[in-house]
DNA sequence: CGACATATTGATCGACTTCAAGTGTAGTGG
DNA sequence: CCACTACACTTGAAGTCGATCAATATGTCG
């Protein structure tokens, strides 16, 4: 159940027996949920994290005039909502954006994990930190890039993070977003999210239909994206 | 020196005698540094974190063509670069926007404090939350409001961060951000960005010259912003 | 005062939006 | 097996918000 979550925090730090027990035990039965549903709802006050196991996630916010962003994706292996561990509120929601499966830690259980193990909390806490810096890339690709880069950077940044959880095979991916869901995680309308789609393939640097993904250049991928993966803190660093 | 985290931290939850001494002890001397100094550099590793005591300070990055994009603004009693704890490399700069006053806490402390404390741990690692909450809802205002709307909400967030550690008299605060430095925090051009603060003049909301603002109408200014200050979670909530 | 950054204004440009059809394609029920 | 529906994708045309370019104030600090 914690499979892809160890691959993760494995890949940064050492992760003993007894702390991939401990976080073992703390997880409750797996759920399985619909593409739509929401996992957490704005406004409200979880008493419990969710794991997400398999599927994709969205972090979704919705305006006055119906306006929707989504300012987070999440990938199997995610805590989705760690935050709302120590927040009083959610400030957004979080939805199913394909059908997934969940489990979840209860927040009393959390609190005795920090107190009983104050390096496993650190882990959990950096992978918060590595949410946070994802923020901020998309930050500077809304702000200072051209649509066709900022899609590109997410093209880059969706392979990276899949590929460490083990869900990249013959550089292919599973990417279930519509492009209208697209826009709303790029800031873009639908319409123009369709033409940089198109650009992207007319470049040969991906092949993309229904929901699948496949890198066909990686390196003027990564260039015309100015992607730099330091932010996804990919390398071993003991916490 | 921790007098205004302090009023951070208490403003959402008790921080005992005991928790308060075992912070200010971590502190190293206080430092002065000017205006556009680097007090963290992308790529680097810190072996401290720093705490801002006077000041505003900026997470800088910057593209391949010079563009620049600030993702995040702290101001007195925020730590700049807490994350650099627990992640290997900066993925961008901490700048000094105006002359500041900084102290630093060293890491090797920090990783015993989350030994000994878990409390004020979970304390600091959720001030990391509320800095990601204020990425996601820059997100929002870049992705789907306009310039004006966007702007206004800065100016709201500035006013209620800044409420929290005492540093808002008369409806007025310090903003030393020249108007191309907003534009890189907005990402917009600078050109813009005085049009929009005119604007924002004009509509009789804010009084603004020379890094000072003064809010004239925060119904209004809400309003249009959209501003809901959920995310910053003034609530006081028991971790 | 001279020098240099910052603010302001006007004119033109362009990336992305909006609006409006039209084209798959998958599911549903008769 | 074929209507019928629903939704995602695609394409074209026109519009707009904000960018860019360029010039002129207005500080402000040695």
């Amino acid at each position: 159940m914690i499979e892809r979550l160890l691959l993760k925090l494995r890949l940064r730090d050492r992760v003993s027996e007894q702390e991939a027990a401990a976080l073992a035990e703390l997880m409750q039965p797996m759920r399985r949920i619909p593409a739509g549903a929401e996992i957490a709802v704005q406004g409200a006050h979880p008493q419990e994290s969710t794991l997400l196991i398999r599927g994709l996630t969205g972090r979704v916010h919705i305006l006055r005039d119906g306006e929707r962003q989504i300012s987070g994706l999440h990938v199997a292996g995610d805590f989705v909502d760690l935050h709302s561990f120590l927040l009083a509120r959610m400030d957004h929601s979080v939805v199913a954006l394909s059908a997934c499966t969940i489990s979840a830690a209860r927040h009393e259980d959390l609190r005795r994990l920090t107190a009983d193990h104050p390096h496993l909390t650190r882990m959990l806490w950096s992978t918060t930190l590595i949410d946070a810096a994802i923020h901020r890339q998309w930050l500077v690709g809304m702000g200072r890039k051209s649509a066709l880069a900022q899609t590109a950077h997410l093209i880059c940044e969706q392979y990276a993070r899949l590929k460490v959880v083990d869900l990249v095979e013959r550089e292919t991916f599973q990417f279930p977003l519509s492009q209208g869901a697209l826009a709303d995680v790029l800031g873009l309308s639908a319409v123009h999210v369709n033409r940089v789609v198109q650009e992207l393939r007319a470049e040969g640097l991906v092949r993309w239909r229904s929901g699948e993904v496949e890198i066909l250049d990686w390196p003027r991928l990564t260039g015309l994206a100015q992607f730099d993966p330091t932010y996804l803190q990919l390398e071993r660093h003991a916490l």
